[in-house]
This record gives C-alpha cells, sequence and structure tokens, in this order.
RNA sequence: GCCGAGGUGGCCCAGUCUGGUACGGCGCAGGCCUGCUAAGUCUGUGGGCGCAAGCCCUCCAGGGUUCAAAUCCCUGCCUCGGCGCCA
C-alpha cells in the first residue's frame, strides 16, 4: 500500500495516478475523512492511557507513605473500560482504512502510456526475425501429443482439465530450460534459491493484494498454508520484517519453484496444452533495493530475461504495460512477448514489474539510513516459465515432417538435436 | 507425535521466582577530546499522534487476573535440543 501521509499530504497526486488508471478515485477522501476521526480517536485513547499511567504511579506513591489511596483506585478502575470502547472504536477505523487503502493502487512512473487495455500497451523493442513457413503450422497440443511428450487427457482423470503429464523428450527440455535460466542467473550474480512450494497466509498477504488473488491461489485444507503461485512471492516474504543493512542492497535472487494457479475467470482461454495451466515450472528474478537504485534494477531485470529468450533463439518484442493493463501493485512493467507463429501473435511469457515501496510496505522490508529507517524498493520479473518457453520452442522450432529442432544451447541438456517420431 | 529449554529494540543479553512500566554490551550515527590513528567520553539509536512541548504504544501472538503485567494464569504459534517416525 501507499504511504497514509501521501494522501494526507498530496491527495491530489494520488487521485491524479488513480485517473490515469481510470479508477475511481473517491477512496481517497474517504481515507482522508476516516484518518482524521481515526487521529481524534487515537489522541483521546492516549490522553486516557496517560491518567491511568500517572495513577498507578501516584497509587504507588501514596501506598508507600501509607496513605489512602481507595480515590484513586475508584478513578482508576473505571478507565480500562473506557479505553477498551476508544481502542475498539481506534481498530474499526483503522482496519476501515487499511481496507481502503488496498483499493489504492501504487503511484503510476511518468513513462507508463495510457490505455484502456493490453492492446494499448506500447511496444519498445523487437528481437529477432519471425521465420518463413511454406508448409501449414501445428498447434504446440498437436506437434507434443504426435512425438508423445504430452498427455492432457490422463491428466485430465488422475487430476483433472488443465493439468499435464510431459513425457520423454519434453521432461528433457523442461528441466534443460530451468537449468539455463539458473546458470545465466547465476552468471548475473543472483542469488539462486529453491523456494518453498507452499507459504502462509501471512507472507501472501504481504505481496498481493488477498481479496483479488485469493481465487487463484490453492488452499490446503486444514492448514495456514497455500500452494505458491509464484516463487515472487516466496521470495518476496525471504526478508518479511527484517531491516537490512543499506550496504547489501540490492539484494538479487533468482527463484525456482512450481507454480500453482486455480486461472479462475480464464474459461474458454487457452484450454488445450500446457500455455495456461494449474500448475508449471518457473524461475523468477526477485530485487530488493534502494529507491535510488530501482529503475536501474528495472531495466536490467527486463534485459537478464530478454538474454535468456535471445539464447533460445526465440523472436519477441517488449512491450511497456499501459496504465489500463497495470494491475495495482506495480508502478511501471514490461512485458516480453514471445513469438507465436502458429497463432501468428506475440504471446506474453515474462512479467518485469518495479513495485517500488508499495509492497515493501505490506511485507515490512526496510533498511537502515543515517536519517533513519526506510523501505526498501522490490522488484520481480519472470526469468523463464517453462510452459510458455515450451510452446514458443515447438510453435517456433517444428518442421514440416512434424519433428522439433532443439534450440543449440539446450541439446547438450536434451542429449539431441532435433526430436523426431519415433 | 512425545519430553525438555527457549522467544526481550538492528544483534547479543539482564530482568520473570518476589507485579510498579526494559539493565548492560555490540553495532551504527553524531558531539567532545586528540598533531594523526587508536583509545576514551557524552548523546542518540523501534512504531504512532502532535506545529511544538510532550504523550501513547512496543518484551512471539491472542485472551484473562490486577489500580498496575516482560513478570502471574490460560490458549496458540515458532525456534533449539533429545526421543520416535521417515524419502
Amino acid at each position: 500500500m501507499l504511504d497514509i501521509s501521501l494522501i494526507r499530504e498530496s491527495p491530489e497526486v494520488v487521485k491524479e495516478s488513480m485517473r490515469r488508471r481510470q479508477m475511481d478515485a473517491t477512496a481517497v477522501d474517504e481515507v482522508r475523512t476516516l484518518d482524521e476521526q481515526w487521529r481524534d480517536v487515537l489522541t483521546e485513547g492516549n490522553r486516557l492511557r496517560h491518567r491511568k499511567n500517572v495513577l498507578a504511579d501516584e497509587i504507588k506513591e501514596l501506598r508507600k507513605q501509607g496513605k489512602d489511596i481507595s480515590e484513586k483506585i475508584e478513578e482508576s478502575k473505571a478507565l480500562p473500560q473506557k479505553i477498551r470502547d476508544l481502542e475498539e472504536k481506534e481498530r474499526d477505523l483503522k482496519s476501515q482504512i487499511q481496507q481502503l487503502m488496498l483499493q489504492i493502487p501504487n503511484l503510476l512512473h511518468e513513462s507508463v502510456p495510457d490505455g484502456l487495455d493490453d492492446t494499448e500497451n506500447e511496444e519498445v523493442k523487437r528481437w529477432g526475425t519471425l521465420k518463413e513457413y511454406d508448409f501449414e503450422l501445428k498447434s504446440h497440443v498437436d506437434i507434443m501429443e504426435a512425438l508423445d511428450l504430452l498427455d492432457t487427457e490422463r491428466a485430465g482423470k488422475v487430476a483433472g482439465s488443465r493439468f499435464f503429464y510431459l513425457k520423454n523428450e519434453a521432461v528433457l527440455l523442461d528441466m534443460a530450460l530451468i537449468h539455463v535460466a539458473l546458470q545465466h542467473m547465476r552468471s548475473k550474480r543472483f542469488n539462486l534459491m529453491e523456494t518453498p512450494y507452499m507459504l502462509n497466509r501471512k507472507s501472501v498477504e504481504g505481496c498481493v493484494d488477498m481479496s483479488a488473488f485469493e481465487d487463484v491461489l490453492y488452499k490446503i485444507d486444514g492448514e495456514d498454508l497455500y500452494l505458491t503461485a509464484t516463487s515472487e512471492h516466496t521470495l518476496a516474504a525471504y526478508h518479511m520484517d527484517e531491516i537490512l543493512e543499506e550496504e547489501v542492497l540490492p539484494l538479487r535472487y533468482a527463484g525456482f519453484s512450481a507454480c500453482f494457479r486455480k486461472e479462475a475467470g480464464a474459461h474458454g482461454k487457452d484450454t488445450k496444452g500446457v500455455f495456461r495451466a494449474h500448475q508449471f515450472n518457473k524461475v523468477e528474478q526477485f530485487v530488493f533495493c534502494t529507491p535510488q537504485q530501482s529503475w536501474d534494477e528495472h531495466e536490467s531485470l527486463v534485459q537478464n530475461a530478454e538474454e535468456i529468450f535471445q539464447k533460445l533463439e526465440l523472436p519477441y518484442r517488449v512491450v511497456n504495460v499501459c496504465t489500463g493493463d497495470l494491475g495495482g501493485v506495480a508502478a511501471k512493467k514490461y512485458d516480453i512477448e514471445a513469438w507465436m507463429p502458429k497463432q501468428e501473435t506475440f504471446r506474453e511469457v515474462v512479467s518485469c514489474s518495479n513495485c517500488t515501496d508499495y509492497q515493501a510496505r505490506e511485507l515490512n522490508v526496510r533498511y537502515r539510513t543515517s536519517e533513519g529507517n526506510e523501505f526498501v524498493h522490490t522488484l520481480n520479473s519472470t526469468a523463464l516459465a517453462t510452459s510458455r518457453a515450451l510452446v514458443a520452442i515447438f510453435e517456433n522450432f517444428q518442421q514440416e515432417d512434424g519433428s522439433v529442432i532443439v534450440p543449440k544451447v539446450l541439446r547438450d541438456l536434451v542429449g539431441c538435436d532435433v526430436i523426431t517420431p519415433q
């Protein structure tokens, strides 16, 4: 969430940012009204608690002198109930304010383009040449099934729709992609992490707007645990409630985990294959840094992800995500979209966000400066999600005879140059 | 899962039995001292409200007892050690 002092002192700045996001900004004024009430209640509560402390002190003194304390005790006895009432009022106001604050998104970076939805994202870069194919292209599902690399039908029986079994070379490809991504990140001196696949509610709430995300997460029955939707969350929560030394920043992590998502509301979209599934593997980049560092770090993250797709020889473009498509936590976001020749379009394979201090305030991750403790900036970016990369590889590297060329960088790890029908 | 020991400011730790509002050290920042360095010494060092003076909160979390809780009682969570189980 935002710093409430920003809403107190510069409400217009916050409102303007919300308007650019096509959002109704009335929550800002509601917060300001409730905040004033909250401060009044807080001040009154403090006054009563002060009186209580003074009385306790006086009682101690009088008792020491052997004097009568019954009058003081009588006054003191009346206070706790009054204080409790005020505390309840205060908690109530505070939670109303929190609720509203969660609806107020991060301040936009000035370079974010205005727009209603993903069609108005701004293309900032293209890489690679789009190959010409002189035969009828097949979908990744058709290719993979023909090569005995994928079984979604039995996955449906065993787990349900939107699950899949990878088979044979596809398993090796999946592992190879992870390996290449992790090695790339290690060469950039990122700390590699294999993270927990589950995390508790507090950790998730630190990372996302739970009211919007609850539908996406798998909950473990009877436990305070959720299956991780992305290692962004386990990495973000890694330093939760910590105060970091300024000289250790930026802290750069690359986390690997499986990711589990209900994908609620995605009915009818990409229902076949591995593009949009309930479970996939992903290497994620995550950075904790100072406000001075974060915009440079943001460019580095997208650069790192680009380099991986360059190694894989997959053509892509980078878009600067527009205001309407941005999401509340990010101040700015780049997507990398790989070219999918069968679908004849670019599809999102990487999402790279600078969340500035918005997420850190929730997670309570600070760093020490000579002027006091400040919230860090957090950034996250896909390095590589195997499911989406697989789709791109099978679409781009398919050949007329149904075989698929393995990108050079993966060949040693997969153990062949071409995957051919058996 | 069982038994035991713990959880105190950025870190380490005292205080808990015997209730009166957190001791000391380290680190960090600043001042003083010094030819320089080291040492020494003083002040500050979490969150909130307030223009300010100042006040409130904070001893894992949540309840309870009490005029008053780090301290007593109950519940829960977590960590460490031992035992059991185990890929």
